[in-house]
DNA sequence: TGCGATTTCATACTTTCGGGTGAAGGAATT
DNA sequence: AATTCCTTCACCCGAAAGTATGAAATCGCA
């Protein structure tokens, strides 16, 4: 993100200095502002296309097989590592029990990470959730 | 796509109109072009950004292609009828009510079905029913 | 017609889940 | 330094799920 500002305003700068230096080598003082918006709007518009692209691609992970995780969803989702940890327990038929023991942490812990995702899965049971994360690829 | 670079026509002539007019009306000539060229650019790279979002904005659809009932496994498990509805319903999320309420039978019974179901796939939990019978190919 | 399997239902009891609330410590960001 | 997010944990309560047991009614098949 930094770097994408930085070279936004690289680019700007450098621009201007190209006009700048057109102007004053050949005193092309004619051309018409509608030149210059223009180039600077197709300039421009293609530095934002992709920076719109970069924003939202979406980073794939190969796990095995076809699975292709969706992490722009767990984003969008506001899914936290810990809760997609324990999403993927419980769609392995684990309980709550079971998922703090595996975890190391108390089983409040686990419910409290359940009752998150459900929320975000807008969701009411672990078999919805399961459901609801395999359609989004969140899941195996 | 086409209102898209319809859209995209209407704003740079709108902008090169409006430039124009402000040109003329208040002979303000004196604006330098950086001035110009910067509004352009951030107006087109909002545009630009805009679009990006809009090109990526794609759904993702997970594609289960081809599902084979494993019907040997479901006699050799003997698994009958009733109850293969019954997991089926388990694994779409459903709680015992909803089974029972959709089957037009009791509670009672869907308990009696899925604690045979258990016995059988030799689980204890309906979560993990769903992972052994998905494993098994008894239910897509 | 009778036997076994299936389907249905009930009651009672235990365990697991899920909702709600609150809170404390840590990491990252501003 | 203040703030926000994540992680952790606790307690209570009600709902859902699961276990055990028994027992009707139905159906397919020999």
């Amino acid at each position: 993100m930094k770097k994408t500002i930085l070279l936004y305003g690289i680019a700007m700068a450098a621009l201007i200095a190209v006009m700048k230096w057109v102007e004053y080598r050949y005193f092309v003082k004619d051309f018409s502002i509608e030149f210059y918006v223009g180039i600077v709007a197709i300039l421009f518009t293609t530095l934002g296309i992709w920076v719109g692209l970069r924003l939202t691609r979406k980073k794939i992970v190969m796990v095995r097989g076809d699975f292709v995780l969706n992490e722009k969803g767990l984003r969008q989702l506001g899914i936290s590592k810990r809760e997609h940890e324990v999403l993927g327990l419980i769609a392995n038929g684990h309980s709550n029990q079971e998922i703090a023991d595996k975890l190391f942490v108390s089983i409040n812990t686990v419910k409290t990470h359940s009752s998150n995702l459900f929320l975000k899965l807008e969701t009411s049971r672990r078999t919805q959730a399961i459901q609801k994360a395999k359609e989004l690829g969140l899941i195996p």
